[in-house]
Order: C-alpha cells, then structure tokens, then sequence
DNA sequence: ACAACATATGCCGGTCGCCGATATATATAG
DNA sequence: CTATATATATCGGCGACCGGCATATGTTGT
C-alpha cells in the first residue's frame, strides 16, 4: 500500500462516499455533480478503483441490494478513508494556498503587456 | 495534449515556477520546502516531467548558465502553464470544499463512538 | 590524498492508475 | 423492437511517476 497522493477520480470517489453510502453507478453520477458535468468517471476507472479501494480498506461493502430487478452493490467510506481523505484534503488546501500566493507575489519574467504592474 | 488533471508531481512544479524561474535543482529543493519536507522529487520524475511540460508549452527554458562552474538550465512558466496553473488551483480549491463540506454533512453510517452528534 | 557529500543533468525499465472498448442483463420509452 | 438508462464487470494499452544508474564538478572532512 503506497501513500502516494490521491489521483483525481480516486479523490472524487472518497468525495462522493464522503457523506452517505452509494452504490457504483450512483458514484458516477454523483461525481458527474461535483464537478459540475467536467468529469465523467468510466466504468473501467470506477470498478477497477472500486477493487482497488476495498483491497486497500478505505472503503467497503455496506450492503447488496436489488432495486427494479437490477443488483446493485452500496459501497461506505471506512475508517482508514476517512482519514485518508481528511489528510489529503488538507494537503492540497496549503498546495493550493501556496500556488495562489506565488502566482500572486510573481515575478514577471515573461512577456506582459506594457502598463502592467512592476 | 491532453486535458487531464495534474498529477501532483507535475502541479508543484508549475507552483514552485510560478514565482519565478528556477533550475532544475533547485525545483527539487522548493519543492522540498514547499511540502515542508514531505515530497522529495525524484530526478527521474523531474527532467521527465520538464521535458514533457517544455513539449506541451507549458513551460519554456529562460536561459542557460553557469554557476562554479556547474552548467544550468534555468525554466520558466510561460503563458499556457500559467493559465493551467490558475485552472487547476481553482478546480481543486471547489474539490477540496465540496470534500470537506460532505465530511462535516455525513450521515454516519460507520461503527461510531456513543455519544456522538446524530 | 582520499572519501564523502552536495550540486547538477540525464536515461531507462518497471509499476500502477486511468481510459476506451467491450460484454452482459434488466426496465422503460418511443 | 429498438434505443436509452440503469447497473456491473473485464481487458489491453497508455502515460506519469519512481527507483536506480550514470556522469561530472565543487566542497568538506579525515
């Protein structure tokens, strides 16, 4: 198990479970929410992370169940993914925050209309 | 080129460019402190990523030096790599706040201690 | 004099997450 | 009876990242 970041569907998907429990296809939908219609998650990405995610602990199978005869399996952020988003959430707010202050306090180097400030 | 998100690897560069121009050394040592110690940059991750980034124009070579006698190659942000910059800060900032928001608005549905908010 | 370390750039092979395509099945709309 | 939405799942390929290696100079320590 690598603690290396969190790419972004992966992120989107710990978002997603972050408040109620849902099932696949919801999760795809509801990121497709989140993020205003920028992502749509493929299902290869989805069932594959999915495995991945519960191989890993970060989440795991609330319950199976079937709605208007179609089997669907709800997925619970756990424990370990709790804390493993509340870490990464926090990490890329000070990434972010520093982006923001440098792009701010740059020093303009390349070419930049006449008039702009110093 | 595709439009996928950064990688956090490849974001740091960016921020750690948007300031001002910097060698690739010394990226690895922003970089450093900018995670405050937390992501140590492999060479192979960064003259990989530089070279991709020169590719895309994200980025450009500013000038070429020599410092005690060591040669350098000094990067810079160039237009395109700041607005992608300000793009993906901006994205990853409603991210980071729909996350955080979910986490607060949870519905518990995982084992939790007696006693806490329903 | 020699070793160790910091500075500095660069390549290469492996790993792994993501993506597009494909497959399967049921319910509903036209 | 076809198309679309719902729902799950697998597979091959791509590309970013990483660890390891190579190379070279300057500095510090013994």
């Amino acid at each position: 198990m690598s603690d290396r970041p969190l790419q972004e569907p992966t992120l989107l998907l710990l978002t997603a479970l972050a408040d109620e429990p849902r099932h696949g296809y919801g999760l795809i939908q509801e990121i497709d929410a989140i993020s205003r219609g920028r992502v749509r998650m493929r299902t290869g990405t989805l069932y594959g992370a999915l495995d991945r995610l519960l191989q890993q602990g970060l989440i795991r199978v609330e319950r199976e169940e079937v709605v208007d005869g179609r089997a669907r399996k709800v997925y619970a952020l756990a424990e370990p993914g709790r804390s493993v988003l509340a870490a990464e959430t926090e990490r890329l707010r000070t990434v972010v925050a520093e982006a923001e202050r440098r792009m701010a306090a740059r020093r303009a180097t390349a070419t930049r209309p006449k008039g702009a400030l110093a």
